[in-house]
DNA sequence: AAACCACACTGGTATATACCAAGAGATGGT
DNA sequence: ACCATCTCTTGGTATATACCAGTGTGGTTT
């Protein structure tokens, strides 16, 4: 951390002065990724404002991805975006991995779920058909980074919970059960993390966060597995490709 | 606005439970799309708590996208959110008319640019190449939606920015210079609003946004047009379709 | 060496208060 | 009828203070 300068009377609000502080902190990597900012009280004490101007500072490096915090640990300097091809349905796991990155993969739930209203209509299934559903938290170099949740149609693949579920699951269903991703549509919206979720990847509640949802389709264009993830917003940028019509 | 009820003690903070209550109404239609949420004395007032917490649920509302604020006019209730198709290249524009959405174009500015080193790249010119620019505000039944700033190459569209930019780009670019987009690399990510983008959505500086990024290319594979489109990242979801590689 | 507990420190919640600047509407003078 | 001004309301910024609930550390006890 650099020294502070009074910068009194410079028109911006005096929280703003103090983020462009530390975003220079940043940019000169004075403050390297995942590395600590000053707490809320040590910012008020260097820079001389009360704990909630502070707070506000520190709260508006966040809301600009910035910073992420941990609950009651602190608050971190955000490393540089992943990038995630949507166009291209490759696993992005298997993509990941084959590229060298550092993806650690949690199961946090597995069960039997009923298609409900919303799923049964994605994946072309009546309400009440029965579903597998499994929730897995994915760590990028430790850093939990997105919660994924699938739901695929059990009579399709039987004892599929009881593999190793810490791997590709588009990897699993070929090996396993002949079962290849060929198309896929995908939605993105922004939403806030429920607090399940933020406790999942760390955060605070009511976060803003990436929703990603995508159905998965085989080569017959049967949809066999609704999946949904919960990005840390920050974190990622996607692309995609576009092509005129049809 | 339905009556307050005393609710001390069920755990959750207070901000929370008035966040829950305020959800109710909208959930109920007792607060319709665009209406006035209570300013933050009002829910002051009405739930017997301090302006700062009053103002932390109004706040918790804008970061969850159920409300929107005017800056120094109130808080209102978000709308529905908007569905754009990425993965196909008609126009928005274009798109939206033909569906009925009443959308209208406000012409913020336009002018000559140089590339520079992140455009350069992307339109496949060289660095200090002319480009034109304009960035133009799109309203949704009046209420201002996204900033979009696109970027031509100037030798290629003579006169453009003499034209009528209140339209469909696409359809102007093909009416009159004979070009017209057939593939596109696109870029969404999550990212807070600049002061000058949050000034002319009428929101308050540091939002978080949906940030699109576009290379619009013709049928010889050539980049003719770079686009950024900042939305409102609470109205919009933006749908993709995806193929296994390739 | 392992288990435990106390303490310091973190962010989270909350109150009370104060002043500013921008928007909206009423008021009043021309 | 028009325009300027005054006033009220709104969110925006800021201070000072208080207590709570997890986290981690370090020292003491077993």
């Amino acid at each position: 951390m650099s020294q502070i300068s009074p910068m009194k009377t410079d028109g911006s609000p005096r929280f703003r002065q103090i983020v462009e502080h530390l975003k220079q902190d940043i940019a000169e990597g004075v403050l390297p990724a995942h590395s600590a900012l000053p707490s809320e009280r040590a910012v008020a004490e260097l820079y001389g404002v009360s704990r909630m101007t502070a707070r506000r500072a520190l709260e508006a490096m966040e809301a600009e991805g910035l910073a992420y915090s941990k609950q009651r640990k602190g608050r971190f300097v955000s490393p540089k975006r992943l990038k995630y091809d949507i166009s291209n349905m490759v696993s992005f796991v298997a993509d990941a991995q084959s590229g060298g990155t550092d993806l650690e993969i949690e199961l946090v739930s597995r069960g039997k779920a009923k298609a409900d209203r919303s799923l049964a209509p994605a994946l072309a299934v009546t309400v009440g058909e029965e579903l597998l559903e499994y929730t897995r938290l994915f760590r990028i170099k430790g850093h939990a980074t997105f919660i994924e949740t699938e739901y695929v149609i059990a009579s399709r693949f039987p004892d599929l919970l009881t593999r190793d579920l810490r791997q590709s699951t588009t990897r699993l269903l070929e090996q396993h059960y002949r079962t290849s991703a060929r198309s896929g549509d995908i939605v993105i919206r922004m939403r806030a993390l429920q607090a399940d979720e933020a406790r999942l990847l760390g955060l605070a509640p009511h976060h803003a966060a990436i929703e990603l949802e995508q159905v998965i389709r085989d080569k017959s264009g049967e949809a066999f597995c609704f999946g949904r993830q919960v990005w840390r917003g920050e974190l990622a940028e996607f692309s995609a490709k576009a092509i005129v019509n049809g």
